[in-house]
DNA sequence: TTGTAGGCGTTATCAG
DNA sequence: CTGATAACGCCTACAA
């Protein structure tokens, strides 16, 4: 009697619970008519089973809406079918549009991103990694950030990695660099083809590759021209709009001549723009201004925003494939696109009156 | 001789493989000197345990380094530490935001934020619900969406839901709604005190509860002031930059007359600046333009938005307190900030020899 | 208070 | 080719 109760119970509170509820492998098997390993290896293409079984487990499949569980998965100690994506900040202008990639080449494949942010600071990285590693990811990739070098190779060791934002190789690692510094080199260049000469720069946060490239780019740019460099004119921002507005206030405070300015960023060409207004400067009547990144938003920003292009959602895309490829075991190879020169119309030609 | 050398075998392998690697629960109950249930006990509070068995463990938890397999908790039927959030776009400058109060609520407690986005598309959204609970998500946040109250009523039998952007009472679900009416109504209230009149709107998507109802807060507010309602002046929008763009153009070519726009968010307030530069009006000397959301950039376009401030980075927050409260078995309870103005300078008063 | 035993849903290893 | 039978790491009755 008390067995039967609580059968009873259980089914009924069951029933109740699993509403729209769980279909195991393990019903499919008993309503194919076959053991639950046949299942799993149909489902996962593990070896080599009759078409007849198929056929019906393919059926049964399709008529219970059978979606096996990650979980179990994960834990029976193969995929979780999750990749850890280590980005900087989850509301970037730039890393926002980077994830989406990421999501749509990995959303077909089946696998999901578990996006963490490091907030740009290699200890909060590490514990990403960490967090990553206990919910048992297949994979991890970091979109740039200030981990080592080392702790990435480290990290590989166990798990498939694919960073962006530098250039390393190493077993288990597959590593996706945009030239920055080419990027660099041509929003110079383009200022310079316009006549310019005292080309202020507003750098990125030192402590990133991807700013230094960019600086190293201008001043290579500045030396192919036989411009002098001026440190005076290289101003320090951290990629944040305020950083673009602070240092066209430096820039003006120092009284230096400059009818240019080309920032590290986007987002401080923006700011630098509102700066030179407040300045009473018109953009690009009396400043031109040249950004890097070409965000969803520089083609509307007043006025419109020339910049360098740097594909975010296709730099994602492709560090997801190549994710998916290393796990599939193969040597992943992505064509990173090279920058180029979105001209707009926040840059023109220097006009010598205005001097 | 065959068993000893595969335990060996595989010890190695083992020894390899988990070269920093995985400390077991049970490991900790060996090093502790008690057994794994007391253990887990002690981890999740689940009963009483004698402090000195406590003591123990948690020595050894902290000399192993410990961290439990959530992949293996979900599946023993517990709770995985995860949440699942159901966005609509990972990269909109807004939602972006919301996702960052989300994930700086949830990571002190434990629990890691599982992003998908839905695309603006219920059946997409309804995947995604799949998908989350197929992870075994100890709960789901909706950010707004198009999921009808039904789903979400039917969702939340199973799991904690917390959902924004509407109102709705239903066991297992807690709703967190912005007061978009008074944010629209605020919005055109400042425009009307400003001397406007002749104001045009510039819509969301009117899929979007948020978006008719700021439409209804416009309304509202030309009727107190005894303006008419002039439908030649209400634009349709989707939330983006050009529709901004196209909405002005669209005004422009009707050949209406108006001095103020007020856009149902500040994405296309941007558009409809650059659209009214286009036609060589001015922002806001000759049209006062009022956006909706204040987004981390509005500060910085020029001119600097007059918007409705819209807190996205609390909203996210507030949501992911409330399931933590939601899943501890308390009634969340969340005061959800009211829209207020933020002047800058986009707007002005009406001039009337301007008109 | 504490330990033992069984199960969560899959995969993997073995025999057949 | 296929089906038992163990794990995977943890939680939770149940028993002691």
């Amino acid at each position: 009697m008390t067995t039967i109760k609580k059968t009873a119970a259980l089914k009924s509170k069951k029933a109740l619970a699993r509403a729209p509820g769980p279909v195991t492998l393990h019903m499919v098997a008993v309503a194919a008519g076959v053991s639950p390993s046949t299942v799993s290896r149909i489902l996962n293409g593990t070896a080599v089973v009759s078409e007849l079984k198929k056929k019906a487990v393919e059926d049964a499949v399709a008529k219970l809406g059978f979606v096996a569980n990650p979980v179990a998965r994960g834990l029976a100690g193969g995929r979780t079918l999750s990749i850890g994506v280590v980005t900087q900040a989850i509301d970037s202008p730039f890393y926002g549009v980077a994830l989406s990639g990421i999501e749509d080449a990995l959303n077909p494949a089946g696998y999901s991103p578990l996006f963490v942010s490091g907030h740009w600071n290699a200890a909060s990285e590490a514990r990403c990694l960490t967090v990553l590693r206990s919910r048992r990811v297949d994979g991890i990739i970091v979109l740039t950030g200030r981990l080592s070098n080392q702790a990435l190779r480290a990290c590989a060791k166990s798990l498939p990695v694919v960073v962006t934002g530098r250039t390393l190789k190493a077993p288990g690692l597959y590593a996706l660099n945009f030239d920055n510094f080419e990027g660099g080199l041509i929003a110079t260049k383009h200022l310079i083809e316009l006549g310019h000469r005292r080309i202020a720069f507003i750098t990125g946060d030192p402590a990133h590759p991807d700013a230094s490239e960019r600086l190293r780019g201008y001043r290579t740019a500045l030396d192919a021209a036989s411009i002098p460099f001026d440190a005076a004119l290289v101003v320090p921002g951290e990629y944040h709009e305020i950083s673009g507005l602070k240092a066209v206030d430096q820039l003006m405070a120092s009284q230096q001549k400059f009818t240019a300015i080309f920032a590290a960023n986007d987002q401080m060409a923006f700011g630098a723009t509102l700066g030179l207004q407040r300045h009473s400067l018109r953009v690009p009547e009396d400043i031109s201004v040249v950004g890097f990144d070409d965000l969803p938003t520089a083609p509307y920003a007043i006025p419109p925003l020339s910049t360098i292009r740097h594909p975010a959602y296709e730099l994602g895309r492709l560090a997801a494939l190549a994710m998916l490829q290393l796990i599939a075991g193969d040597t992943p190879s992505a064509d990173v696109p090279a920058p180029f020169l979105i001209a707009r119309q926040s840059s023109r030609r220097f006009a010598q009156q205005a001097a």
